[in-house]
DNA sequence: GGCGTTAGGTAAACAGCGTTACCTAAGCGC
DNA sequence: GCGCTTAGGTAACGCTGTTTACCTAACGCC
């Protein structure tokens, strides 16, 4: 790879003095790439990411705090996507801010089963195992769920919703919950027979939506 | 415990002929009290629960085939009460359909912050390391499943649901999911700032339900 | 151009894990 | 009492995450 004549042979030439963060993302790339192959982060062992890195365990230690730090860089670049992607899910939520939330679950989910093995990483670790950077109240706080929140309140100030109904955060949760359910269910029991995965993920939408809604507005709700 | 005079002092009693099933138990009520105190599924280790029992440990493989085994032989007396109570949630279905939905989503949700760990387990486990009897499919064929699609129905064929909705089952899937998912986000994320878990589990049940009911069914949507 | 500093590794080891192969002692039927 | 069966124990394999100690190549500096 790199045009440099190895020095000892054998060993990994050494990174010059600022170049420790070529390795870092190289050992990132390799669990990224053993995630995807294996499909179990299992398999994503510290020693097995340093052998693909073509290093030794430790060196490993010298970049990432462990192997809890690794992993959740890897989930890093993820992050911000599924951050992307909710967002532009709901890009015109003023035209019609429940279509926006349809739009939103729908993606939820296609991201999630898309590679399920990052979902089960981001969304269904033990919270206790997590780095701080990732911890449960940072995510009420930035990124996708304040988006949610606002699409709803978009929703409320719009009228379209009915009035008896808690305030945008606590309906964000129970939506956020459902999506969840939805996307959680089809990684762990993907042999439970149901319809497809997309077809659930439209009619949770569907009903849900529909009993958030007034009374009087039928939105486009051809199921 | 047992009144016979150790053998060879400071090994544990043999076991009698037939007693050897009573070790097996003891093995089970071991872990259950190693995952209730330390909260952890990691915690409970095959050395571990060996040296609760007072046995060493490939004797463990004795009595049960692998670790997922015994997990789940722990997690077995669980699913019957978790089963238990499901079909106690809807016990008057008859009475009103959708009053026992409401029961059985509030049941579900409670069953599962009651003990976590135990619903990480059963629920939240990686599919293909889940023991045969416990197979996705499986959960269809009998048990909670099958209360839930019968409850559907019942208010399906008492005319208080839509009609434009597809079959029982598929909505149940939809269920499932919803109350699955306010249960296994109380129980990663319970950190997230929002309302009581109960809270949410009700507000979901009344919306989603909201969603299902006619028109002109109001329920008691006091929520 | 030699020199201390330091970033970027390696080798060896620790403690723990699930699991297997083998052995041994206790109990029962005959 | 013999022998088979059953219920365990011993020792070990291969793996895991992680730590410690050490080494050495690369750099800034005088």
């Amino acid at each position: 790879m790199t045009p440099d004549a190895p020095a000892t042979a054998g060993t990994r030439p050494r990174a010059r003095r600022g170049e420790g963060d070529r390795l870092h993302d190289e050992i990132i790339a390799a669990a990224e790439a053993l995630l995807l192959e294996t499909g179990s982060e299992d398999a994503v062992s510290i020693r097995a990411v340093a052998d693909r890195v073509g290093v030794t365990a430790p060196s490993i230690y010298r970049h990432f705090t462990d192997k809890q730090h690794l992993l959740f860089e890897v989930c890093a670049i993820h992050f911000a996507r599924f951050d992307a992607v909710m967002a532009a899910a709901v890009a015109d939520v003023d035209a019609d801010p429940v279509a926006a939330l349809r739009a939103l679950g729908q993606a939820y989910v296609r991201f999630a089963v898309e590679d399920p093995e990052h979902y089960r990483i981001m969304f269904m670790g033990r919270s206790e195992l997590t780095p701080e950077q990732y911890a449960d109240e940072v995510f009420a706080a930035g990124g996708a769920f304040p988006t949610l929140v606002a699409t709803l309140q978009a929703g409320i100030d719009a009228g379209r919703f009915r009035d008896d109904l808690p305030p945008a955060h606590d309906i964000a949760v129970v939506v956020w919950a459902l999506v969840h359910g939805v996307a959680s269910l089809a990684v762990t029991k993907p042999a439970f027979p149901a319809a497809p995965v997309a077809d659930r993920a439209a009619l949770a939408c569907e009903v849900f939506l529909r009993g958030l809604l007034r009374r009087d507005d039928a939105a486009d709700s051809s199921a």
